[in-house]
DNA sequence: GACATTTCCGATGGGTTTAGTCAGCTTACA
DNA sequence: TGTAAGCTGACTAAACCCATCGGAAATGTC
């Protein structure tokens, strides 16, 4: 049971957003510099979390994303839900409907739906502002965006 | 994220064992015909699991499966771990070493590896047991196998 | 208005994983 | 010795994952 890519990213992304860009809005290319993500694959991964409601944009020159919330209002598991979909543990099986009938596939259906909610809580014990303080805690320096300034 | 139907197959299996068996062996094509599940299939998984420890097996007319402990001894994150190895959120990726070395990472690192050992603990926490006094409690019935009577 | 910059959208391709099948071997009971 | 089971390894079709690309749309700057 593993997390793909995409998950990854887009936690490493949302709180990379929380951590340097501090409410305002941060760019693609920046985010990737500083968490090692595809360029390209980025933009997927944005374009999921913003129809999530996690993220809002602007295009055109210093545009870029920004969270839609405070940092303690997003979870990791927003993240993870809006790009992989709930956490379902019951595979969605072709010639299931079969099996569906039997009680006894009634049984492992309630166990993993219990897990599968358990799952999220776990997800969802984790906000932005916790990976914040923990990268405070480790020394991370904080790199804001410059102020813009008009050139002479 | 979700379960493969290895998974759920292998899970719905040993429930079956503990359930049906209760301490006895059983075949692959009676726990089939209760589970649906393909008998080919099914093969494969008891492989994994006999390896892992979780059941023992014997040849030949009459043979089948058998659990190797106690169903209060069987936990769901046994076969999990058996059929899918490890929870690891993380995934394995290619040009992850870059990544690593940035302390940027390792925030996300943490953060999943905590999560990686709770969900493990969420799976450790339902036994084979469990699961039977679910299904005793579904009303569901218990279909032993008929005891060997030598043909006359 | 022209241009540069950035997000947005759809398609595509290579590689891996999954789910299931198959043929043939080994073991063991009767 | 025949037959019923498990054991082993190979195989395949489909799905999915991880990007990558070309271009369109929006928008700030000159």
């Amino acid at each position: 049971m593993k997390l793909s890519s995409k998950g990854l990213y887009g936690v490493q992304a949302i709180f990379d957003l929380a951590f340097h860009a501090e409410g305002r809005s941060a760019q693609i290319k920046d985010i990737c510099d500083r968490q090692a993500i595809p360029p390209r694959f980025l933009e997927q991964v944005f374009q999921d979390l913003r129809k999530a409601g996690i993220v809002t944009s602007k295009r055109g020159p210093r545009g870029g994303y920004q969270l839609a919330h405070a940092p303690d209002r997003i979870r990791v598991g927003d993240i993870i839900r809006a790009l992989e979909g709930p956490v379902h543990l019951l595979p969605s099986g072709r010639n299931r409907e079969h099996a569906e009938e039997s009680s006894s596939y009634q049984v492992a259906q309630d166990v993993f739906k219990g897990l599968s909610s358990n799952i999220e809580g776990c997800l969802d014990a984790v906000t932005m502002a916790d990976m914040c303080h923990r990268a405070d805690a480790l020394g991370l320096q904080r790199r804001p965006p410059p102020a813009y300034v008009y050139a002479i």
